[in-house]
DNA sequence: AGAACAGGAAACCGATCGGTTTCCTGGATG
DNA sequence: CATCCAGGAAACCGATCGGTTTCCTGTTCT
């Protein structure tokens, strides 16, 4: 048996699947689909040999990295699950980290929208991906809606998805630079539908 | 003299010009930029030689073409300047003119928006356009929100635009078929920033 | 040590792209 | 009628793309 896996943080030494798909995420996102194989493998530090031997085109390799980077980015996005805050506090949560994300220069929008948007073809892979994982926040809005107990927590749950798609894309392109604005914009429809309760 | 404009409606009559930028407008937003220039030319039934004579690159013609069609976008989005309506009911008449774009299966969000996402270089031609007439919708936003006499007009004016693109961003890549939903989050917004006046 | 193999470098291939040029036609001008 | 010219059809060109193949090196297993 070989030693697939190296030891854990060593830059180099990741799979090249590994690296395949982290290089793929991040040129995705940063130069868009139009990226060339070529500079996604040398990005990489991948062959052309062993990127075709692992996934069957290049599309194939976005949606990989889409899917294996949606956890993560979820994860990182939702509240941790254990905790001691409300459901309102749980909701702004996610607009706090929204904001925080679209601090960084780099920030670019939602990659999963991004997907969407640039392949227009909603049966790609990669696009079903991408609305897999947005769909999985907008569950979250509802489950917490309902937790509240809003009278209409799906209603509550859309209207918080907009404002999160909004926000996101407008920092993205650099309309905005959102500082408090997705927080507060969350903060007031929440409050209101608490208030229709 | 040449006769340059045919008789208006005259379908194949339009000018060369016209017709590619026609083309341009509706292919670029139903297929990305990725279309070739091959099909472009063919779809506008007009020649790459008269192309390259009326445009110096592909994306010239983008950026022409995203330029001319903005006055009428606005124009069809924004309510008659002169009329009886409310700033209130003049903010929500654009929300429910994006609803009823949005009703037709063929919605794909803003092209505005999906021009900056897709080309993300902001300093494109296209880019630059697209950023002049997103913000043509803020302005008008703030005009109305300061009209209406709200604290801070500058606050809900971004707000609705974070709605704006939210909505019509989730309506383009079908993760939601807004009945209602942007109007209803839209007069949210402004009522609460009302209460606060 | 020798064999087997994973995997990088790079040549290679056909298709396609953006852009240029050549050729030709049909309608306006004198 | 002779001329002119806007403009479409299509051949053409070099660059580039997605994808395949060949070759070779370093590591692992026996």
């Amino acid at each position: 048996m070989t030693t697939k896996k190296a030891a854990a943080g060593t830059p180099g030494k990741a799979t090249p699947r590994d690296r395949l798909l982290d290089a793929a995420g991040e040129l995705f996102y940063r130069e868009g689909v139009g990226i060339p194989t070529d500079a996604l493998c040398k990005a990489a530090g991948v062959s052309k040999r062993s990127m075709y031997q692992l996934f069957d085109s290049k599309d194939a390799v976005f949606a990989a990295a889409l899917e294996r980077g949606a956890p993560a980015l979820v994860a990182w996005l939702l509240p941790p699950p254990e905790g001691e805050l409300g459901p309102r506090e749980r909701l702004l949560y996610v607009f706090e980290r929204l904001e925080q994300a679209a601090r960084s220069p780099n920030y670019l929008g939602c990659p999963y929208a991004a997907a969407q948007v640039e392949l227009k073809d909603p049966s790609h892979a990669a696009s079903v991906v991408a609305a897999r994982a947005k769909r999985q926040l907008v569950d979250f809005f509802r489950a917490e809606a309902q937790r509240a107990g809003v009278a209409e927590p799906d209603l509550l749950a859309r209207q918080l998805a907009v404002v999160y798609d909004g926000a996101s894309t407008r920092a993205g392109i650099g309309a905005d630079d959102l500082r408090g604005l997705a927080v507060a914009t969350a903060a007031t429809l929440i409050d209101a539908a608490r208030l229709a309760e």
